[in-house]
DNA sequence: GAGTAGATCGAACGCTGTTCGGAGTTTGTT
DNA sequence: AACAAACTCCGAACAGCGTTCGATCTACTC
């Protein structure tokens, strides 16, 4: 089973085997060489033969250290993460923590895509991917939020923000010969609505609404706490 | 530029040659046999082998109905929501439109994973994107939220309901013997608040949080046009 | 009828992740 | 000291991918 293995090389447990000759490489760095390819070259140019290249190495000697390319993959997931501040630590109440948070993860996607790109395919939970998730859950401690409701607020935003970041990197920087195709195969009178956007000078999916969303989301959860919070009033 | 030959396929600018033998197929049906690929076998089955194979035809004949993969994919993901209703023909205020597309657009990706694992991958605007914005925004009429907003509202709720379906589809279905190691291989006392959820009995990533951040964002959206509709009283 | 633009598609190119098997190295056991 | 087991390393190969090339055939224009 692969997700096991993954699990084992994710949680570190490297017991290395007592005969054989000495190793030349460690798992962790064929992770950074992995992180570094995709660091200069995109995603799309991350391929077993080039990390090897990358090592000075075979690439059949890759498999000796990672199963898969996909078990690689959710390492360099776990490891990127590792230094970031994590959400409980920030100052503030749970609003100014989770704002933060999500700004810098915004801030991350847009600096890192290939991590955007990798997201979600672990096969398995990884020590930072559980650390995370405990922080974040940790924020709203005294809130008042139910066990679930905490859940569901922190993958709301997380949601918004990986949705919203995802939109952003997949829409391409303008092309002035595209859009003039474009307005000439387009009747765009049967747009108005959108035409009316546009002429305002907004550009969809640019990735300018950030703010906007990330703090109607904040409202809708902040009148929930508060909701909970305050004593039950007169009416109703 | 293969994103303008992109943009004349999608706006079916379908000019034939005035020369040469009659052709056998069409890009529609070329495109109808990629969905139903995709459909039967999941997106990771499709090839352009596979569809021409589909098809009785020779795999490189695909080549002079579709410039490429990228361009067949586009044509996919524009054909593919066609036929569903759009937010503003849907009865109530705006908040139920926008409700009840959300719930739709979910219960899509849900059903057809390969949409969502091909969206926001077009190289070039569709004609079925720009309806489905147009509508989007026109649910917003009379709400007194500016032009940026509108749009702003809009990409706040997809970005949502695509980014809580992209973690959703990526979970993998719980396994016993995967739950054991990780059991065995992890202190979960280094997570007391993730812990405290588990313990409720709640599923990260279950998709069953997805009504909750749904009326979160909704209802922020709702404050903002309160507060722009209220006359300017007392206060302030 | 001649010329030509286009349709079809087998074969090949360069790429991918992965497996196999042989050669070399270290260790534990006898 | 000798041997066997276990392990590393890795060139070569396999099956698959998207795409291109060039030959062959077709149907239209002049």
């Amino acid at each position: 089973m692969t997700a096991n293995r993954a699990l084992e090389l994710l949680w570190r447990d490297d017991r290395r085997p007592a005969r054989g000759p000495q190793r030349g490489l460690t798992v962790d760095r064929v992770v950074r060489a992995a992180i570094e390819v995709a660091e200069a070259d995109g995603l799309a140019a991350l391929s077993m033969r080039r990390v090897a290249q990358h090592l000075g190495v075979g690439t059949a000697s890759l498999y000796t250290y990672v199963p898969g390319k996909t078990e690689l993959e959710a390492l360099m997931l776990d490891v990127i993460g590792a230094d970031d501040p994590l959400p409980h630590e920030r100052p503030g109440d749970w609003r100014a923590k989770l704002e933060a948070w999500a700004r810098a993860d915004w801030a991350e996607f847009r600096a890192h895509p290939w991590v955007l790109q990798l997201v979600n395919k672990s096969p398995a939970p990884g020590p930072n991917l559980l650390r995370w998730i405990d922080s974040a859950l940790r924020v709203f401690d005294g809130t008042g939020l139910s066990e679930a409701e905490k859940m569901a607020a922190v993958e709301s935003v997380d949601a918004y923000v990986r949705g919203l970041a995802r939109q952003h990197l997949d829409q391409a920087e303008p092309d002035p010969e595209q859009d003039r195709l474009l307005a000439e195969l387009v009747d765009f009178t049967r747009y108005p609505s959108l035409l009316r956007v546009l002429r305002a000078g907004v550009r969809p999916w640019s990735g300018d609404q950030f703010e906007f969303g990330l703090q109607r989301l904040l409202d809708g959860i902040a009148a929930l706490i508060d909701n909970r919070s305050a004593p039950p009033e007169g009416h109703q």
